[in-house]
DNA sequence: TTTACAATTCTACAACTGTCGAACTATTTA
DNA sequence: TAAATAGTTCGACAGTTGTAGAATTGTAAA
């Protein structure tokens, strides 16, 4: 990943309301009993936040545009996974110099 | 550090310019020689940028207010040094899933 | 002291962002 | 089929951001 992409799933994080959306669904689908799926509702994330249902649309939007999460419709309800590898490398980038310390 | 702090951090680096400052100054402060210094000069840094010297004095400040380096002059140099533990706090809460797994 | 260099401050501006209300689509339930 | 629910799209708007040019400050070198 280059440093353009990793600044962009930084900048998806990078709204108050939108990392605790991210951190919300990660919270949820590590909670999930069905532990091969971790997947979450949305419609039991949005009700705790105060912001309104066109602006959580937008956020998700922007997470899954920067390969932080998945959704899929299922039927009434739309579901949301974490893509785990993206935040992995943006972690790695960050530990770069402490790793090639070892 | 609470959620809005990571989102400013998080922020801070969301710029892919100001991203590669922050880690064009933790490359060249991990290959300092005097080890226990860890800085590195700004004037060093600049000149691989193509942007502006008052862009850049705007960009680091943004990192400097963010917690991510802090910034000391001397002389005719300003030196910059990586504050570790912000970024550290960073991937803590980005690793908050995985550690709870163990 | 004059000149040159490193960096900052100020101003301005086009582009982008977060948010909402209104209208809309898709699906389920009555 | 009609009403309700979950989510999306569109349009708008105030506020923020990244950038550069011009002028300025601080420091060192000639």
């Amino acid at each position: 990943m280059n440093t353009k992409q990793i600044a962009k799933v930084m900048k998806a994080l990078s709204n108050p309301n939108r990392l605790e959306l991210y951190l919300e669904i990660l919270r949820k689908c590590e909670a999930s009993f069905k532990a091969e799926d971790r997947e979450c509702l949305v419609s039991d994330v949005m009700c705790s936040f105060k912001i309104g249902a066109p602006t959580i649309s937008h956020h998700l939007k922007e997470l899954t545009n920067a390969g932080l999460i998945t959704t899929e419709r299922k039927g009434k309800f739309l579901v949301a996974r974490i893509i785990e590898d993206t935040i992995d490398e943006v972690k790695d980038v960050l530990s770069a110099a402490k790793k090639r310390k070892k």
